[in-house]
DNA sequence: GCAAAAGTGTTACGAGTACACCCATGT
DNA sequence: ACATGGGTGTACTCGTAACACTTTTGC
């Protein structure tokens, strides 16, 4: 099929949006994934996505099937695009384009909202992307993509208060790092390096001691959207 | 219209993909751009594009632009993908998605070849960045997100080679940085920073006094992927 | 008191900056 | 001889890594 379009000719195709969906939970990096209930690849597991709408743009499509899955509808949710897979073979059902979101959220209160549980759930990342037969589609590249988008971030963004709640403690942003980047990093080094960073955490005032031993101070994110210095992923493990 | 697949609705868009291609000239950074010569925006200023076809691979149809502007069919050109724009309203003729890619050149002997020269030439970035009604479509977005991916890329990895000849000098190289980033850098550190960067430069062996003064070593690419330690955009100027 | 985690001080090291200085060519 | 750019040596500074040490809670 061809349509005309003033003298041009283009094929028409489908256009998707996929979401890599990421939380630290348990000290772990974790992806949400479904279940497909239909063909192609019925039964397996895959990313999040659909189709998106006639006059919906691309990012609004992503945040759609974002707050359908996890029912975070939250403007304040981070979501960016990572990348666009268009390979003519990608999808046995057609030519369909899907654009990759890469979409970052703290550890849920209620496990997945607004889905039903048995076909959603949260999976290790490292599992996963240990299996590249795991996931349906070009679905394990997209994954890795993704993955490796947020380990870059985390190095020269403020990227990492994204997995927190609203107010957290430094141990807690420390153990984001441990879990995306899957090494220790030493507490004294990082503690500091992290409140001299302009704009990265600003306190609160008050503090808590869910993490046991002394008292630790809460922060919330700060203003910043680039670190100087960036923190390196060599930050290597101490004490 | 709306077509069916397997119970699921989807909305068929045009897909084209449009490029960033960069090369620095005169000492200074120039983006290849087309003059439109049909609606919409005719007669305006544009970056070279055009629908992916039937069967065809984002990647494969971004190459054949660049081979059908610049005469450029080689595998070695540098060629990555920067972002994908779908807002509804981008394109007046209907939903077209746009896959943008940017690709780094050689300043070429001959200026463009394949292409009429008329409609086709090289202008400056930044005079183009300055002026966001220059554009037609989104494309001063689309130009600009390039610039920056291209500008953040020399710092850790060796792409700065992609703008340069096979063999090449390091103040040349440090020319390709100078021209990206627009600002001057001490040559003497540069010349030992790029030297001793693991796998960014080989010595051919051989020297050459085009630039004037002591003969200088000649040097292709090497095969690091990424830089250690990186090359900060602050490496001041001096001497 | 003891364990545990928060947070500070200090030292050693390595990378970056600035710049003095020498080298090899063309004119 | 002199100008021009190539290339090396070196001192200073600053961020990081490593780790000893003090603080404040729960049990």
């Amino acid at each position: 099929m061809t349509i005309k379009l003033i003298g041009m000719d283009y094929e028409p195709m489908g256009v998707a949006t996929d979401l890599v969906i990421l939380t630290v939970r348990a000290g772990s990096l974790q992806v949400l994934l479904i279940r497909r209930g239909i063909p192609p690849y019925q039964g397996r597991w895959a990313l999040p996505g659909g189709f998106v709408r006639d006059q919906e743009d691309l990012e609004s499509a992503a945040r759609r099937e974002l707050a359908e899955e996890t029912g975070l509808a939250s403007e304040r949710i981070h979501l960016e695009q990572v990348a666009t897979y268009g390979e003519p073979k990608r999808d046995p059902r057609g030519r369909v384009i899907s654009v990759a979101y890469l979409a970052l959220v703290p550890d849920l209160p209620a496990p997945v909202a607004g889905t039903d549980a048995a076909s959603a759930s949260w999976v290790p990342a490292g599992e996963v992307l240990a299996d590249p037969k795991r996931l349906a589609f070009d679905h394990h590249r997209v994954l890795s993509d993704g993955v490796e988008r947020a380990r870059a971030k985390l190095e020269y963004s403020p990227l990492a208060t994204a997995f927190c709640a609203g107010e957290f403690t430094i141990s807690e942003l420390r153990g984001i790092y441990e879990a995306v980047w899957g090494q220790t990093i030493d507490p004294r080094n990082f503690h500091r390096k992290v409140t001299k960073a302009e704009g990265f955490v600003v306190p609160v005032g008050t503090t808590t001691t869910r993490d046991g031993g002394r008292p630790a101070q809460l922060f919330h994110r700060g203003e910043a959207k680039t670190l100087h210095p960036p923190l390196t992923r060599g930050l290597a493990a101490g004490g």
